[in-house]
DNA sequence: ATTCTTCCTGAATCTTTAA
DNA sequence: TTTAAAGATTCAGGAAGAA
């Protein structure tokens, strides 16, 4: 269910104790209007403009009153906000709900599209988790171990002898006793999830969007299926389409008509894109040998990760231009890193491009190696090359 | 500077408008008595129990109060804290300071043992950093670029068309134009940092110990070498620790006896687990940088430590004999590794040795390089004079 | 001083091209 | 036809410049 009002009349309706999960992304404070205009034309805006921070934080209190009233005694709040006025906004969280009901503050991390500020790059935003009570609903969701994990930790039952110091347990005949089996870590406060990417098919040109994981997170720590959600600033519906493909029952508030018409689109048909980065982790973007970034390294490389000819740049430009960087691969001759090098480092312009030779072989005095292309040979080479030397001499006396 | 008394009544001695940067890790509000035995047996503990929480605030109020006074107006003041009252600390901060000088919340994350404790495992702590005015002194520390991350738009210029759309400019001939040269990304406001591993030799045993690593950031990117940073609540002494290596000056408070004597301690002989982060300071301590490090493994060879004339040996022996390699260090000239080397190997009766060049210079040719040395130069070395060369070659025309 | 406009950036996707 | 690599695109949000 979706409705159009300001969600403060419509809290006030809702029957005492009916919903299991509020989840609210509210304005957070910017003194901005947010405004965005979707691939279809459609330009959708809303206000986060106030007087004064006081009339901001009334506004809230108003509200986050009537949804206390609305939450089940097993229920529980998440209130979206960044620094702008998070610390505000958990003193009256503290107040409504109880600071002994507060249980999490979320931290969503993110790494987003840089701007040169003085200072740190905004890189999380805040989700304050409280409960209506302390008999709330909770699904723990367990991750795997870190790999760094020692797994004598995880097999085996640990005891506390007298001082106080923890050891393996061990039974009568010495052997190892083992824990009963473990199901992973339990998962942190701390959620890395990548910032909904502009060029997503998830977008829909609404401002301020939330990625779907997100959500789905949030929604099934603290609910079941069937359970009812609450959004009342939904906007362009994240919760709601989260609610429906997890099988719970849910209602939407937003004031705009656009964002409300923008909802019901969306519930009929959600696109969820799925990340390619958190389906396959940062380290399989990370291709390169620990050979090669210590080679990189020595040299004052910024590594690229994405390209066949270049494993990197030198971080100074030289002759106003940058310089590529390339390490022969162990199934590469020495003419193809040369023709594949040379080719991505004229279409990058670079003025030079640097080939780290690894593979011993004859350089074929037939190949040609470009005037701007500095050849050098890995120490290890040079070193093998060398000692050759020694033992031939040897030979000859 | 270490003193030990409560810091309000230091503080308010403090001449006003003289320290840099104040790194204050008080009391959180756990209302318990933080306790820990240590190594050696003494018993380090602090009582963080209040009366009520306004208790708390009030004593924290008096104390930035005082803190704001002594900053100079380019200083900053970082507030540790974690989220029993990080909301509570930080209006004071807003009130103290103004909220136009908070400039970041910070959230060092790490992952820690699990607690099978009904919620959300807690994973971060927050740091707030607030300036004394718009005037403060920032450094930014510029990270590599994410893997994910098309090097085409670090390269080339991009140009605005007359509908807002954005997209990579071309010269008259259709030739893709360079950007100008990029730094990197500038460092974001979640820093993941391991917490203290309970064996780490930096491990004093003081409770709630924090990771120097964490101190360096924070000192790096608001202070330079000279600067003065005061620790009012300076506990084990993790950030005068930080601030020694990094050469600013420090003056640390404590009204814990014990804890300023084992601030001494530490001061004297610091030990740091995790030094990858340091290079100027660290290198005292420490006998090879990652660099040589690098070399040594491509070599495929073992480290040797504490030993003047070499660094490594081949993980293979050559003529039935092993192979010392040593790198030459930026103080000593290539006569003196030479003969270092030399000395060196002939004492563990090497069959070559290896060295590995690593400054510039002319080799004079009355050096004598021993007939079974072998001398290489290293990578970085090997550019720099091969550019020179076209350098040269260029001014030739 | 205040508001408006334009510029700049790079993460992570989408789109196109090459194999 | 399928897959992988290379190239193009978009947005949040400060900074700097303009009105």
């Amino acid at each position: 269910m979706i409705i159009c009002d300001d969600c403060l009349n419509v809290l006030k309706k809702i029957e005492s104790d009916t919903i299991d999960m509020v989840y609210l992304d509210p304005p957070f404070f910017s003194q901005k209007v947010q405004c965005m205009k979707a691939s279809n034309g459609v330009e959708y805006k809303f206000s986060d403009i106030w007087e004064n921070k006081g009339e901001y934080l009334k506004y809230m209190k108003f509200r986050i009153q009537e949804i206390k009233k609305a939450l089940k005694k097993t229920g529980s709040i998440f209130l979206h906000c960044d620094n702008s006025a998070s610390h505000n906004l958990r003193i009256i969280l503290d107040e409504v709900f109880g600071e002994e009901n507060f249980r999490s503050e979320i931290i969503w991390t993110y790494k987003r599209w840089s701007n040169a500020k003085k200072g740190l790059m905004p890189g999380h935003q805040t989700i304050f988790f409280y409960s209506k009570t302390s008999d709330f609903k909770f699904n723990t969701i367990y991750h795997e171990y870190s790999p760094t994990t020692n797994i004598d930790q995880i097999l085996q039952e640990r005891i506390r002898n007298g001082n106080g110091k923890v050891s393996y347990k061990y039974d009568e005949i010495g052997n190892i006793v083992l824990a009963k089996e473990k199901k992973g870590v339990p998962m942190s406060d701390v959620w890395e999830i990548p910032f909904l990417n502009p060029k997503a098919k998830e977008r829909t040109g609404y401002p301020t969007q939330k990625p779907i994981e997100l959500l789905e997170k949030i929604i099934e720590i603290s609910t079941n299926e069937g359970d009812c959600i609450l959004d009342p600033f939904c906007g362009s519906g994240t919760a709601l389409v989260a609610a429906k493909m997890l099988n719970r029952r849910y209602i939407g508030i937003d004031k705009s008509p656009s964002a409300v018409e923008l909802c019901h689109q969306r519930l009929e048909a959600p696109i969820k894109t799925e990340s390619r980065l958190l389906r396959v982790g940062a380290d399989a973007y990370r291709t390169k040998t620990d050979e090669e970034l210590a080679i990189l390294n020595m040299l004052e490389c910024d590594v690229v990760q994405r390209n066949k000819g270049i494993d990197g740049f030198l971080k100074k430009f030289y002759l106003g231009a940058p310089v590529a960087v390339k390490i022969q691969k162990p199934y590469e001759s020495f003419a193809e890193a040369i023709d594949l090098l040379n080719h991505a480092g004229k279409r990058k312009k670079c003025s030079f491009t640097v080939l780290i030779r690894t593979l011993e072989g004859l350089v074929d005095s037939e190949i040609l190696v470009p005037s701007n292309m500095i050849v050098l040979d890995e120490l290890k080479l040079q070193l093998g090359v060398k000692l050759s030397k020694y033992d031939k001499k040897i030979m000859q006396r």
